[in-house]
DNA sequence: CTGCTTGCAAATAGTTTGCACGTTC
DNA sequence: GAACGTGCAAACTATTTGCAAGCAG
């Protein structure tokens, strides 16, 4: 259930040394509910609506902090802003550049793409850091 | 040699119906020079070398009209900044989220996956215009 | 000569930072 | 109570746009 998704995250932000705020217990509610995907605007937005006081800029700064314990990742999309997600289940994005939808498809899809790379030109991918672009299936044709 | 791809590019622009300026024609030279991955920045400064007057906006309009005929494509990396190349010779682009290095590597490696995804998920990758982050050769050993 | 292009300045979007104050451990 | 986090305003970076003047076709 996501209460117990977020209290098992807010135990882990304590465990790795970093303070549990208030400000920081509603982004992490906020990013269990939004279940992923969601930009920093998004995130203000939902913190908000519990507490209202929260500015952007600590959005920002709490976004820092819980990426540098691994606790989320985000992904750069084509115009400028970036999406935010928690990072367990990691998984890749297919992003569609005329309607925006984000397909999530599992790590595995990229196993054999990443083992040629890493063969051929000593690339590691970073596995949950980096977005496809393309059409989605509605938007398929041209 | 470089002239000659310049000259092949600035007829290419004609034809297609777009003004060939004075600031198109520096802007190609420098893209044919600068040999790929520079951001709008980079080639204010070489058209610059040639023709001190033309305005970074002029780049960005110029690159989008360019980009418009299919002369030109560009990537986003990682942070903010966009980078332009050529779109003769597709290929893809490996960026390291470490150095900032990009290893260019041909079209086809991504060939698999993108009939993977498309079976899958419906989802058609747009060819020579998204970034794989990781880690090079130099910067793999965390 | 008519409309597309340009130079400039100013606007915009997204994100970051300095500082004084409040909170967590 | 010391160190860290936060709110706010202001700075920054990358890019876009309105407008008047200039050049291409």
């Amino acid at each position: 259930m996501d209460a117990a998704r977020r209290d098992r995250l807010i135990a882990l932000i304590r465990e790795q040394g970093e303070r549990v705020t208030t400000a920081r217990r509603a982004l992490v509610t906020a990013l269990v509910q939004a279940k992923g995907h969601v930009t920093a605007d998004d995130l203000a937005a939902l913190v908000q609506k519990a507490q209202p006081d929260v500015h952007l800029s600590t959005i920002y700064r709490s976004l820092d902090a819980l990426e540098r314990i691994g606790v989320v990742d985000h992904v750069h999309l084509g115009h400028g802003r970036a999406v935010y997600h928690l990072a367990d289940e990691p998984h890749q994005h297919l992003v569609c550049e005329v309607c925006g939808a984000v397909v999530e498809v599992p790590d595995a899809t990229f196993a054999e793409l990443g083992d040629n790379l890493h063969r051929r030109y000593g690339f590691t991918i970073r596995p949950n850091h980096f977005a496809v672009l393309g059409r989605c299936r509605a938007c398929a044709r041209d």
